[in-house]
DNA sequence: GCGTGTGAAATGCTTCACAGCG
DNA sequence: CGCTGTGAAGCATTTCACACGC
């Protein structure tokens, strides 16, 4: 994915949209690259280039117009048809990222949940129907699901990962303790909860000493 | 916080001990670098450079010895006289995080929560107790906690954000979508599912093309 | 031969610094 | 004058590649 834009864009750009957003309802209509710094915790400089990357100019002085900074935002993360996502795993973590996902961006909503556990099937949570593994192939394909979140105890990751690769998953969100090995042409994000955990309380001791930190 | 080790070996660091305990499962008390690459996706030089900052060697030829590895990590990353955490937030996020985290490293444990919710206080969760934010100041400094798990809605962030540097945390784990101002000497580590999300699809379209992942 | 330890090169990302425009 | 757009410099992290020891 030598996609010319950095990864760390990439993520800066979701963050940006949500402070466009405050920007917006302060009433504001244009904002300066150091105002958005500011809000992030980052340097004007990266948001420029930010911007740049994506695409944006606004000629010069004034700032960047928030709408049309938003507008180029969508145009480039989100799937102008919207998208549909599906969760693996309804125990505790599924659950609370279904609640967590259920009004997230305009575009991208979870549709569908899976479990091993037949007692969660045909329930709706949060507007979402749950469905065994088995028909985790049907319902893929019915509604074009390419990304997947996978909530699922480490034991079961790899395999689940396999089968999500195999109904055409392109994408992965994977919140299980373990790395995956997948096909090449699948994208695997992975969120590891225990060892962001560890880190902090690493940078917490050695905070004895000097420092600042960032955002 | 320059510590001559990089963040992301630090983060590495944690996955390695996890891969161990699969390693030592399988009854071998020996790794090669390269086994610990396949293991986690990465390549047996990172692996080498990684253990070697952490000040390990075994001379050669045979493998690095796990046992040995495995208290070298937690030299490096455990306090040894084990650590108390607090997390503030008992939303669905909350929880999930609760249960997630009752039986995670033999160091860190959640030892209080906190909620604005009154009726949520005094109950007992995965082992946890419940506090209103009243008692913060008191309970922190009882248990010594110096490391903070926030799950708190978006407006809410900043303000307890400032309460628990004014209590002495030193460092917060934020799954609130914002970004949080903190004094200097507070490590913050923000994990952003909406980002991470937004991100993950983003790719998965984007592979339409050629690519490979990483891990 | 086979795997480690590590300088040195390569890559990826961030910051500097300055020209140009309103 | 203040702010943007951007080449070029500067850092951080990863990978290469090779000497050394079993």
């Amino acid at each position: 994915m030598r996609r010319g834009t950095p990864q760390r864009t990439i993520e800066r750009i979701g963050q940006y949209r949500r402070l466009l957003y405050d920007v917006k309802k302060d009433g504001r209509a244009r904002v300066y690259s150091h105002d958005l710094a500011d809000r992030i915790g980052g340097t004007a400089a990266q948001i420029r280039r930010d911007l740049m990357l994506l695409g944006c100019s606004c000629g010069s002085k004034t700032g960047y117009p928030v709408d049309q900074l938003l507008s180029k935002i969508a145009e480039f993360l989100d799937n102008p048809e919207g998208e549909n996502v599906a969760l693996i795993g309804i125990g505790n973590v599924g659950r609370a990222l279904l609640s967590f996902f259920s009004t997230p961006g305009p575009s991208l909503k979870v549709t569908a949940a899976f479990d091993r556990d037949q007692s969660k099937v045909g329930r709706v949570l949060h507007g979402c129907r749950c469905y065994v593994m088995e028909d985790m192939e049907r319902v893929l394909a019915e509604q074009c699901i390419k990304t997947a979140i996978m909530a699922v105890p480490a034991g079961d990751a790899q395999g689940v990962a396999e089968k999500l690769a195999a109904c055409g998953v392109r994408g992965i969100l994977n919140f299980a303790p373990v790395p995956l090995r997948v096909p090449p042409g699948v994208f695997v994000e992975r969120i590891d909860m225990t060892v962001a955990l560890e880190k902090v309380a690493f940078f917490s001791r050695q905070a004895s000493g000097e420092e600042q930190d960032k955002v």
